[in-house]
DNA sequence: TGGCCAAGTCAACAGGTGTTGACCTAGGCT
DNA sequence: AGCCTAGGTCAACACCTGTTGACTTGGCCA
């Protein structure tokens, strides 16, 4: 009983992942991804072709991010906060794809463009320069999961989820709706 | 004429900040560093024994955070905000931290330190939980230094110092002095 | 049944890594 | 002068990396 190409394509898509996300993109190796996937070196190779194809394929990424137009103003800071807290803790591709793009330009554009684009389109519509509101909250939501999943800095990484969106939700708030305070 | 010990040691640790900054722990190579420093690299390891040795002495760092309990409140966050980035710019030990704090334990111990103690002494006696404050404080902060400087996030990596300062104080005042809000 | 092709295995390659030890050499000391 | 040591050089080691190509095997279809 032999596996079909697409389950074995799969399962090392899966454990590059992870391998990915624990140790980041040059100390994960692609021997190591073929061990977790129980396979071999030589078919991670003709399923991806190269190990740079490999991390794109596996840091495909979609933040998912709700549509904030129609939540009212006072929940909005709430609502992305634990959004993104979710969707850290599900899925590790986020941990993957911060872990790698602080070493590789590729990993680096793809998170450039995941919270410039995204959150941009998702910020449009509340108030002006949506890209400075984006790259404001990207700063504090990126700070808190490399803090809270990456460092494990002890008191970040300990505070249970609603003491964070307490703290956090009117910061994310203020950047994404106040005035700006430059003008 | 040939340089003494200490000089070239210096020169070695210098090399190796600007390395391990701009590639990361892994990426940044013995040789590497000593063709920067103009030595040998078998000089490198007789310095410092070891590649993990050569790092904890080239990241070795404080930051130097002015004594808050003398400012007046409403200007902590501007104060703060302002030191960091100088902190940031002047020296990239900090970059050197993070880029390898993210794959390398030693550095991730060694960041969790500085930001955890450092920054909650400074915290403390302005109100509470000064470890919790601390960690929001670093959340924001390195949140910043990475989309600024390590990831290069553009709309934050172009503003202005004044700009951010304006953003961010309100933030990292409220983390340092606000009552906390799930009491 | 036999053949064909996808799936899997194996061994090797070329290059780069941290680290070591043997060796050389400049230059201040007695 | 001659030596002795700190400072520097060189070549090699053992290992690990991404990547390649030739090979074997399982299982479905005619």
């Amino acid at each position: 009983m032999r596996r079909s190409g697409d389950q074995t394509k799969a399962a090392i898509l899966t454990a590059a992942r992870e391998r990915f996300a624990a140790d980041g993109y040059e100390r994960a190796t692609i021997r190591s991804i073929a061990a977790d996937a129980a396979t071999d070196p030589a078919l991670v190779m003709r399923h991806f072709g190269t190990k740079e194809k490999l991390f794109a394929a596996a840091a495909d990424f979609d933040l998912r991010l709700p549509d904030l137009s129609t939540l009212p103003r006072e929940s909005l800071g709430t609502a992305l906060v634990d959004h993104f807290l979710r969707r850290w803790e599900e899925d590790d591709t986020l941990q993957a794809l911060l872990r790698a793009a602080v070493t590789n330009q590729a990993a680096a554009d793809r998170m450039r463009d995941i919270f410039t684009s995204q959150l941009a389109v998702a910020a449009a519509g509340l108030a002006d320069n949506p890209e400075v509101r984006a790259g404001l909250v990207a700063s504090q939501t990126l700070g808190l999961g490399l803090c809270r999943y990456v460092l494990q800095l002890t008191p970040v990484a300990e505070m249970p989820r609603a003491t964070v969106i307490a703290w956090l939700a009117p910061t994310v708030e203020r950047y994404l709706t106040a005035a700006d305070p430059t003008a």
